[in-house]
DNA sequence: AATGAATGAGAGTTCATTCAT
DNA sequence: AATGAATGAACTCTCATTCAT
């Protein structure tokens, strides 16, 4: 689903994503700026022009990385929860949990992501695609954050919305620290510390 | 002071300044892979040969361009409180709002910072710079956390470290959300929640 | 009658010459640097792969398309009225007519023409089939001059053979002149002067 | 004054023309389709960076060709005969005898000028300066044609302009004819022939 | 201190052609 | 008879950098 060319085969869409998958790891490794087309067929084990013919530009290719950044980021928010939040503290807690085993597992994504932020600024079509993302994602926080206010787990003052907003921030805040202080302060504190705010005591 | 040629004439130093804020507007507006010493050389209304005289080469340049930026951003905390804390909460309303201004005032300085971030993870010389800078941040941050502690103005089982780490991190991360979707959201009521997470009611 | 590949179906033969009623319009519109193999195949309703299968090379392709446009070119000058002419005035008159609707009707045969005419300086192949070409209709040309001056209504003195050469070179610079300068002359007075020259008054 | 880029060195400027007479002749030998840069550099005994920085596209550099062949082919026609024509045959015969030898000395000329014709049908810019060419060249000779009649040389009912236009496309016809059969007809008889149409016996 | 000219080493993209199916 | 996929070889153009002046 990189990409949406109406005719392809199983097989060249597997090779699509073959593709994408060796851009995202160049992308992590050297960057944007290091990013070149021969490379990345090269890691994928094809020819230039093969890669050419799946993506006719690089920006094509950069848009399938997008697009399959995203959407792997995506499953980290579980999503589906979209009813009943039976435990909202421990939602909040496995939310934190999961993020911060991502980023121990997988830098790699964030590092990419924050490439692709720094595109999304200029480039409308990447910008949309992350909007929606962290949208989503703030919307997801915004829900179990409210079903904590109202199962009482929560401070009742919270706004929730704001709140949404600052766990998102700080997430991605975090993340953009791990870049620059790759050894950073102990999560467990700092997950205590966001506790406390949100429960008020 | 923008990089530390020992000798450089009055003139010179003119010269290299404007050099450096040429290549800063060109990375804020087409980010690092768009940036040419070409075009930076045009800009500040010199040959590319002259720029290479002052910058024998483009890590040079961008060394110069992230030495100016991080110097540009520390003053924003004021820095010099070395001492006492006499309003913890009116220091902290007042770096909030700093903050605010600055993203308001010159975006672009947040734009270059973040371009930056992605270089850290990869050029151990800009990294040391860009970690000197948030160091210096969150130690200005926990300063007056403390301060307000002991005043008893924030909350007295607030983790101060944690809490400067996640005020730097939250900073940090408003401005990257401000680059995916700049119609973000109203920047009063999350300071507001921000509050009440330190006062603690 | 497009190539000369002895075995083809009928269906086959029909797709051939598609294929190269495409290409004859490629050339027309973008000139021999823009015949793209893949362009024709589009236009043709057919896959690349495909075309290669009815030419293997575009160099057939091309002869292919030689061998159409002198053709078609030849049915302009009547052709096969080898013995008497009854009516040399009436013929020349006719002679120049066809040349002005054939220009009209479809510029795009003196377009390729042309185009071919560049290559016939450097591939013999293609020179042998317009030489054959510009040689018929020479003496075509040449038969009913000859016509005329015998039936005295051309000047006596006619060097018919220089006179045929002359009206071949002419007709040819006239569309190569159209290329240039589109909004040519009238060719009214045209004609009118080259029959007062062929009459003598 | 192949291009006009204000600042150039004088030394650039033998350069630049030096890249142009390069392209020029592998033009001439190969045609348009086979133009490239690096073979055009390579001749010139320059680099292909060299070339670009002369001429930043392709695209300038045939604009650089066409209108160098422009002005070598119009030093043909002497061009500055504004007034008198003491002696209007003279003139004819001399106008003849200069395209026979310029065909024969440098055909090349013919060569490019004619593939520059086909670009003309697609390419404004050059159909702007083939046609100046062109138009010149018609002027020309419709000045000497008229003092012709005016003196009693030519036919007194000759159509001037038409005669001109007439002219001009035999002279280009035949060029073409020659790239076609290169052993074409003899150019005595030719001429002559010429001269009893414009005589009128 | 400054610049026009020059360049090596790519970069992305194109294209005729082939091959397995 | 037809096609999706694949490729080698090239092509135009770019860019940081150097050098002579």
């Amino acid at each position: 689903m990189a990409t949406d060319r109406g005719s392809r085969t199983a097989r060249g869409e597997a090779q699509a994503e073959r593709v994408v998958e060796a851009a995202f790891g160049l992308i992590a490794e050297r960057g944007f700026e290091g990013l070149r087309t021969r490379d990345v067929a090269l890691r994928a084990g094809i020819n230039v022009a093969t890669l050419h013919y799946y993506f006719p530009t690089k920006e094509d290719l950069i848009r399938g990385v997008v697009s399959a950044a995203t959407e792997r980021f995506r499953t980290g928010h579980g999503g589906r929860d979209a009813d009943a939040v039976r435990d909202p503290l421990a939602v909040l807690r496995e939310d934190l949990r999961i993020r911060q085993r991502q980023v121990e597992e997988s830098p790699e994504l964030f590092t990419v992501l924050l490439e692709l932020s720094t595109r999304a600024a200029r480039d409308p079509a990447i910008r949309a695609m992350m909007q929606e993302t962290t949208e989503q994602w703030r919307a997801h926080v915004a829900h179990y954050l409210q079903a904590g206010v109202e199962a009482g787990v929560f401070r009742p003052d919270l706004d929730v919305a704001a709140a949404a907003a600052h766990l998102v921030a700080l997430s991605l805040g975090w993340h953009l620290q791990m870049l620059i202080s790759p050894d950073a302060t102990a999560s467990e504190r700092f997950n205590a510390e966001v506790e406390r705010w949100l429960i008020g005591r």
